[in-house]
DNA sequence: AAGACGAAAGTGGTTGA
DNA sequence: TCAACAACTTTCGTCTT
């Protein structure tokens, strides 16, 4: 295991990084971002211990991967055919013993991850996530069995939870509605244990930036390069003037989208694109009247609507 | 007829006493 | 723990194109 050390965070660029060994957690104390939970260097090892007879460059073993319900580490004590290599009756007893007690032990805990890293698995591929999400959301999983937080909930409720919760982490951020379709959870639910599982195990989570959203929205509603990167002015524009804080990213998202369709003559409907933005139309026009208005576009808007 | 607009009532979550 | 609240949704009637 091979400490990472960090000198700057890699989001606000600040140096105060501060290690709580206790914990295994590396945090910024400026922003508050944790940036790496536990610290375990997920590379291989490429040590060899036989001299120069032999090929090089062995691996010592896959790297682990939070996946695999047990990391690839398993741990078994013996099978029964391991009980007539035993000489005295105390070895035999001892050895039911151990055996008796990893299995009640490991078992509970482990077929549940098996079972919930499969539905893990399914949800993320639908979604078509990154690999990284897909590993940072069973971690966030099985930190959440360990801490009992299951109990009393689906698991494919808290899978989806832990997926979200990943997804906005790696700023690739999906909507409730995705999730919902993807687990078959209901989006309240999820957001539910989504709420619950961050707050419970510490994940400290930004609020996710409208701007992640564009390019995901923009290609569903077939929208042009031009406009898409227009829309991500209007969101920079927006965000000075402080429309953006305390509303729905999606909305503010999604109002952007409609503005610049607008303006690029490329227009659609309030309806599409609050479908694909999983927000009402009421929602997108009272965003697009408030950037209209605190962002001067009025007339811009009008003149394209004349031609 | 479809889309845009806006009013009114309802929902679920946050906050502060 | 409860009430006030802000954001968002649902629903529905009206206006515009």
């Amino acid at each position: 295991m091979i400490r990472k050390s960090l000198k700057e965070c890699p989001e606000c660029g600040s140096s105060d990084i501060f290690r709580n060994t206790d914990k295994g957690e590396t945090l910024c104390r400026t922003c508050g971002l944790v940036i790496e939970d536990r610290m375990v260097d997920f590379s291989q090892e490429w040590r060899d211990f036989q001299d120069d007879s032999g090929p090089s460059k062995r691996r010592s073993g896959a790297p682990t991967s939070h996946t695999q319900f047990d990391q690839g580490l398993g741990t078994e004590i013996g099978s029964t055919s391991d009980f007539y290599k035993l000489g005295s009756d105390k070895d035999r007893d001892k050895f039911f013993r151990l055996r008796k007690w990893n299995i009640r032990i490991s078992t509970a805990i482990e077929r549940n991850l098996k079972v919930a890293l499969a539905e893990l698995k399914r949800v993320s591929s639908f979604l078509k996530l990154p690999k990284s999400v897909e590993e940072e959301a069973a971690r966030i999983y099985r930190l959440a069995v360990q801490k009992g937080l299951v109990r009393g909930r689906s698991m494919e409720s808290v899978v989806a939870g832990a997926l979200y919760a990943a997804c906005r982490r790696h700023e690739v951020p999906r909507t409730l509605d995705e999730m919902g379709e993807a687990s078959g959870i209901e989006k309240k639910e999820i957001g539910r244990t989504y709420r619950f599982v961050t707050r419970e195990l510490g994940i400290s989570i930004k609020p996710s930036n409208p701007a992640d959203y564009i390019p995901r929205f923009a290609s569903a509603l077939k929208l042009s390069a031009e406009t898409q990167s227009r829309s991500v002015e209007i969101l920079e524009m927006a965000r000075e003037v402080e429309l953006t804080s305390g509303r729905g990213p999606t909305g503010i998202a999604a109002a952007a989208l409609y503005v610049s369709s607008l303006l690029h003559g490329e227009k659609r409907t309030q309806r599409e694109v609050a479908d694909v933005a999983g927000v009402t139309e009421v929602t997108i026009r009272n965003r697009y009247k408030e950037l209209i208005k605190r962002l001067n576009l009025t007339k811009q808007v009008e003149k394209t609507k004349k031609k």
